[in-house]
DNA sequence: TGCGAAATGAAACGATCGTTTGGTTATCCT
DNA sequence: AGGATAACCAAACGATCGTTTCATTTCGCA
């Protein structure tokens, strides 16, 4: 039976105790007896704890990142690059879920470390500048600040983490929709309809996790 | 010179080292330096560490809470009590921003103690109810999950921690407003306009922090 | 003024944590 | 087969943490 490699077994664990319990109570100990072993073995894998905390968010952090890069460099209209950013951004919460809730719980936010901050602020300003194209092109109302349009739907997608659970009964691209049709179109009943977005043209598709060879 | 209740001091060195830190990593010698005074010291104010969390929490957790359920018993038409609703909570936000930090870190999401979930439930249940008015009367469109467009207000509001400062250049009532205008009234251009608030008349305001005596 | 309680100082304890070390077993390659 | 290297065991160390204990100072008040 060939045993799949170890250090996913501890990748896994590790975001699994730091999703739960946060990072800093999670002990080593936690993380070796989860995947049977003596929590000084785990060093022939790392060469702190903190590596643990990296290895478990890098993947997906520039998974996502990546995505909405591409999807920039296309020129479909503002609505669309819209709906599609906000897809990718739930479908990588969706199969990264465990990994992409330990990001936004202990990097984004606390560590101020100037590789993540980069990384936040680079998301943020490609989203903002879709916003903006749709202000120019007339496609979105103006009277909203699109900073602060932007900021709005990244907080309602990361607050994803907070109820959303992978295999529940909402799957994870009707929730995206729902956030489209909401940010798009709004609340309120009107007469002009809001674009609803037809078959899907999947940009890319990336797989789970990273590698490594200690 | 009288020297404000040191309890106070206590809870505001707490909080602020909570909310830089995290719960798990600050220490109480952390505090009780801030303070001036020795880590046992502290043991004359609480009982354990943990104390000094949810005394930090308390206060904003019952104030945001209760304003949603006056608000709720009035009848004010949905879309102003969304308006509402979204102001009281921006406000509360930035009047108690480092104490509300904490819980939204270190209380919600984490912890799973029957007493905070209860509140984050009702809170939850309260607006989805108002948006539900609004469905049922016709005003809000339907195509929206309730409450997965609760979930997206509430986590656009929330993420005001990850990026807003009180003191910044945009007000709190600004940004309530943006945020209420993006989800009532959407980013895509309409001809029928949304609906802007009026002047406010304020349901009530409440005081920034809580007592103690040991 | 003096007394009792509140407030703080100062030190220590036991537990736990991240990490190191040195040895033992398993696995792979030629 | 055998040697190298990876993988893991087992124990220990030093630091730090939350908490306890007891002594000392400060303060309100009769």
């Amino acid at each position: 039976m060939p045993r799949p490699s170890r250090w996913n077994e501890i990748i896994e664990a590790a975001a699994e105790a730091f999703r739960t319990n946060g990072y800093a109570a999670t002990s080593l100990e936690d993380i070796a007896s989860a995947v049977g072993m003596w929590k000084g073995s785990l060093y022939h894998y790392i060469d702190s704890k903190e590596d643990l905390l990296f290895a478990v968010v890098r993947g997906p952090a520039e998974e996502i990142l990546n995505q909405l890069r591409e999807l920039s460099d296309t020129d479909l209209p503002p609505t669309e690059k819209i709906r599609r950013a906000t897809r990718s951004h739930v479908q990588i919460l969706n199969s990264n879920f465990v990994y992409a809730s330990v990001y936004l719980q202990e990097i984004a936010g606390r560590r101020k470390l100037p590789e993540w901050t980069a990384m936040d602020r680079e998301y943020l300003n490609l989203l903002e500048s879709i916003v903006r194209e749709g202000v120019d092109s007339g496609e979105f109302s103006a009277v909203t600040n699109p900073r602060v349009a932007t900021l709005a739907l990244i907080g309602s997608l990361n607050w994803l983490t907070h109820w959303y659970r992978p295999g529940g009964s909402l799957h994870a691209d009707e929730i995206a929709d729902q956030f489209c049709d909401l940010f798009l179109g709004g609340l309120i009943t009107r007469k002009t309809k809001a674009p609803r977005s037809q078959t899907v043209t999947p940009l890319k598709t990336t797989k789970p996790r990273a590698k490594r060879t200690a």
